[in-house]
DNA sequence: ACCCACCCCTGGGCGC
DNA sequence: TGCGCCCAGGGGTGGG
């Protein structure tokens, strides 16, 4: 689950459904859930049980939950990865990778992966923010987001535009889909050259991603299947509101001619070709 | 110090 | 039915 809408989505399940409450039994289903806590599942699980959880944060499409012992429980949802708070003999789901149950003996929380790219680990000292997260940069949302400060960083880069708006320690948050909208909004290829980018219209590139990430949180993210979903197992309805991804060969809302989709960087793009010129030369 | 191609996985949908 | 592709909202890494 993905993008900044879908993963605050889950942040504030988190906040509701396990904050406040003590952890009480861990079990790790596949090792590859937890790869990236090198001291290895047991290790894991023996920083997890017995402490409270204090918070849940969110920085990009990283989570966190502080504990009461000063660590942090991180987590990267990856592309599939969903974090559910559920009863707990509801029976195992079949990606079920990491169970954590609860003193208190009520609803569990499950990390669920299909492909596993996602994970949790634990971070020593995280609290604040985890030493594995400090390269991501804020998000567009971030009340202590600098934005000249990403209008110049954007500025200085020699690539595309959509390649700036993936890169996660320029501005968080942002993925493919969103990438694409925000594209969309501003009249801008995403192979348009970052250095060529003039103020103003990456001050307007920043405020149509406030916008589009904003709204699409309103609506609970975007959710093309089950695999999207909050902590509660419920879709987001911002799919309906897209204008550009997912929707090659159907009509630009704004001038009804059919969209483009083009691959770079591996991934597909959409574009209006009418509003969103192609570059002459492409990055 | 960049930038980019590649890799990590599973499963659904498609054409043959 | 089955096989082989292609595709999918992620990030880290190693090489250029």
């Amino acid at each position: 689950m993905p993008e900044l809408p879908e993963v605050e989505v889950v942040r504030l399940g988190l906040e509701r459904g396990v904050v406040g409450r003590t952890i009480a039994a861990v079990d790790v289903h596949h090792p590859r859930a937890v790869r990236r806590h090198e001291a290895g599942a047991q290790d894991f699980a023996d920083l997890l049980v017995g402490r409270r959880v204090e918070a849940a944060r969110r920085r990009g499409k990283y989570l966190w939950l502080p504990l009461d012992s000063g660590d942090a429980v991180t987590g990267h949802l990856g592309m599939s990865g969903q974090l559910l708070v559920v009863p707990p003999d509801k029976p195992a789901e079949t990606h079920l990778r990491i169970r954590l149950g609860f003193a208190d003996r009520g609803r569990e929380l499950r990390f669920i992966d299909q492909r596993t790219f996602g994970g949790l680990q634990v971070v020593a000292g995280g609290a604040e923010l985890p030493s594995t997260i400090r390269h991501i940069a804020r998000d567009p949302l971030d009340p202590e987001f600098d934005d000249e400060l990403f209008v110049g960083r954007l500025r200085a880069k020699t690539t595309g535009v959509k390649r700036a708006l993936l890169d996660q320690t320029l501005v968080s948050g942002i993925g493919n889909i969103y990438a694409d909208e925000v594209l969309w909004r501003v009249g801008l290829h995403g192979g348009r050259a970052t250095e060529a980018v003039t103020r103003p219209k990456a001050r307007e590139l920043l405020a149509h991603a406030r916008e589009v990430l904003a709204e699409s949180l309103a609506q609970g993210g975007t959710s093309f299947d089950a695999l999207y979903v909050s902590t509660e197992g419920v879709s987001g309805l911002f799919a309906h509101s897209l204008s550009a991804y997912g929707r090659a060969g159907q009509p630009c809302p704004r001038c009804s001619t059919p969209i483009r989709r083009e691959v770079f960087m591996n991934r597909s793009s959409a574009s209006c070709p009418r509003c969103q010129p192609r570059p002459r030369h492409p990055r």
